[in-house]
DNA sequence: CCTATAAAGTCAACGCCGTTAACATAGCGC
DNA sequence: GCGCTATGTTAACGGCGTTGACTTTATAGG
């Protein structure tokens, strides 16, 4: 009964928290939100959270366990669109770029936790699950497909954090180069490198 | 004369705060270094870090710009240890993953300031240069070389913080296996899920 | 040599933060 | 109807970054 609608006492602040966490994370500064201004924009004492959260880090840790499940979604709903197969993989991984450079301070928050494991639920890790799938219908050997899935998650989640941190510029074209899979490294090396025409 | 030896009124500040906050960086909670409690193993007033840095952001700085440099000078003596080529280049690329793993706080805090021109300089930057100079070595071309740079420091800049982040296991044969350019997505796989496009 | 000046450091204070303890209130089960 | 428990409040603590007004010390110039 503790997260349900809205009733009892002031309404249902865990979820309230949550939301204004989320859309504080969206503005600038975002990468500094107290847990005394958050609950100033609920419009609750600050002590008030520490009936529904043990401490900043534990409300943090929710925050980024939602923003994991936003992810998974953005990325399954691209592959999917995407028609899925080599096209929905190459599909979900620009989703997981775009998501980063769309949610800046919920992305860092998402992967500057202490341990994953305080967040990652069954229900949020869909993202990872659907690595997992994908690499596994495209290589059709499990072995093969661990080894895509820790290359592809590590490519796009240096490009997503390079761009964050400014060492990339966040351009679109060069998301899609760097993710290209037929052309990493030197799988059209020689001449080639041409690709770039445009 | 503010950045000499030692002198006049306590010694060199500044250098010593840098000190301290390097080595605080390396122990345990290193995450959350404080100005105060840096200035209190220096043995200074707090506000005595205002003669020095306007600010925290900008102790914060000097340290990402130390930290950028010692990861310059690690990557340079691997690849030079390797015996340069292609074997210096992947060996520059674990010494990167190495660097962030041996030195956690720091590399984080390199990769989480606002913007990169506050301490990137032409002397600290040893490691984005040695990274255009070795890609142009091996392409032999400006254009293939900038984009295999790109992606060599997206594949090993997202190990390095998946492996800080606790997503994939810190373990050294990880690092190796999923930095081998040999075995690259489906480098080594039979038929290579043909991704078509192009 | 001695004094003016500016660099380097100190102290007190402000407002913000996370967190704890003691107290108040409201809803539900018996 | 009563008590219990979940939910919320106020007051307070210590730590933080930062500012302003002050003191000390090194050094440069007459």
């Amino acid at each position: 009964m503790s997260t349900s609608a809205e009733s009892y006492h002031h309404g249902d602040l865990r979820t309230a928290l949550i939301g204004a966490g989320l859309s504080a994370l969206e503005g600038p500064d975002g990468a500094t939100l107290s847990l005394r201004g958050l609950a100033r924009t609920v419009g609750v004492s600050a002590t008030a959270v520490y009936r529904h959260f043990p401490d900043k880090r534990a409300l943090l840790a929710a925050l980024a366990g939602e923003g994991l499940r936003q992810l998974g979604e953005s990325q399954a709903a691209a592959a999917q669109a995407a028609g899925g197969g080599a096209k929905g993989f190459a599909a979900s991984g620009r989703a997981y770029v775009r998501f980063a450079l769309a949610h800046p301070a919920l992305f860092r928050l998402m992967f500057s936790q202490g341990n994953p494991a305080d967040f990652e639920t069954r229900e949020n890790d869909l993202a990872r699950d659907l690595l997992s799938e994908m690499t596994l219908e495209l290589t059709g050997n499990p072995v093969a497909a661990e080894r895509m899935a820790h290359q592809a998650w590590a490519i796009a989640h240096g490009i997503a954090m390079l761009m964050l941190d400014g060492r990339l510029p966040a351009e679109p074209a060069l998301i899609d180069e760097l993710l290209d899979t037929d052309a990493l490294f030197f799988g059209s090396t020689p001449k080639a490198a041409t690709t770039t025409d445009r």
